[in-house]
DNA sequence: TTCGATTTCCGAACACTGTTAGGAGTTTAG
DNA sequence: CTAAACTCCTAACAGTGTTCGGAAATCGAA
């Protein structure tokens, strides 16, 4: 049972996270700033501590939130899409949210590494819910098929469509952030002839 | 012709880029301070001022040196291999650079981004010596010799070909940083297969 | 209801950051 | 030799994340 008072802990904790969310897409990462949240939700600098131990935890929970909001733009994708079909609409997924939020995917991937430990045998184990996850549970789903029968091990192939799709991503959302050219399409093509590729070996 | 205080001032500015690339591969690119590169210098803080006239200059020009020392690398590749390997080799130096130089090739690609001006027209004039560059150059030397024909132009081709080195390159450099898996061989493996893929079309 | 404990929140301070103003001391050019 | 240009520093300013101690509010139980 909840008490009030949690609800109330939740809430702002909340609130705090969503104000450094904003802040991160509207200003840029390097302007988000404890002082300049704590303002925007009337708390003093201090006050912030007693829901977020450090800066660095509200970064940390700023990337957690960003990563599932990308897992979620992926998990729209149908997945009752021909397989071929499906691959490139979960990268066309991940490249949008990309592109529609340049500095947060920046960000989260500049503050998130997976930690040295947490990862013991081969490699199955990643986090749960991973945008790389996604990718190869519709691999493995491909390959038991029969459809997609390429040499390595389907974490090596998700593992190759994973970094297309986010070389995509990153340099659309940083280096080539104001280029003038048509991604989106340019993307497709890419992707629908990677996937191809992976079909026929 | 130049003077001593012409080459004195040089000097002082190479040792504060120095510092600086190094204090960046050696802490992270978040504990890079003016403070304590003057004081590793033996200067006081404003006397950096004389060199560059903030830190966002020092930035730029770390950038700019970690761009022509992945260029470098890339150069080194012996352009007389026959253009399948020739477009591995590029792609396997790019990304042994990022992992090698992981801060390094973070920093660079978090803080430069082509500026919004000087880009026009279609595309063809990107910065003169970027690691793009010598990939566009690569596929249009396979394209007039006829082994290249994919649909889309030149320019689309060799950005997708970047997109997935680069994913790779980032993805180790950052995210996937610590985990303990054969990248070299799969990178290879997965650029093989792609490269191959363009051919073919 | 009342009392004690817990939770919330803030003011003040600390150690750090990049940056600037102003002024010494040195080097250079005419 | 002199005046201009260049180097470099001290001191200060505004900003940052963080900690400490205490005041106020809230809560749980007698």
């Amino acid at each position: 049972m909840r008490t009030p008072r949690e609800r109330r802990h939740e809430r702002t904790r909340d609130a705090i996270l969503s104000a450094a969310i904003e802040m991160i897409t509207r200003e840029g990462a390097d302007k988000l700033s404890l002082r300049k949240i704590a303002q925007r939700l009337d708390y003093s600098p201090a006050g912030l501590y007693e829901y977020f131990g450090s800066k660095e935890e509200i970064i940390d929970a700023v990337c957690s939130e960003g990563n599932t909001r990308l897992v979620n733009a992926m998990k729209q994708v149908p997945a009752s899409l021909p397989l071929e079909q499906y691959l490139v609409a979960l990268g066309l997924a991940y490249v949008t949210f990309a592109r529609q939020n340049p500095d947060y995917f920046a960000f989260m991937f500049m503050n998130r590494a997976i930690p040295p430990e947490a990862m013991p045998g081969s490699a199955d184990d990643l986090p749960d819910d991973d945008g790389f996850t996604v990718l190869i549970q519709a691999v493995e789903r491909g390959q038991q098929a029969g459809l997609l029968t390429r040499s390595g091990t389907s974490l090596e192939t998700a593992y190759s469509l994973w970094a297309l799709v986010h070389g995509m991503a990153t340099l659309q959302a940083t280096y080539l952030r104001h280029v003038p050219f048509d991604f989106a399409a340019a993307d497709q093509r890419a992707m629908e002839s990677f996937v191809a590729g992976l079909m026929r070996e």
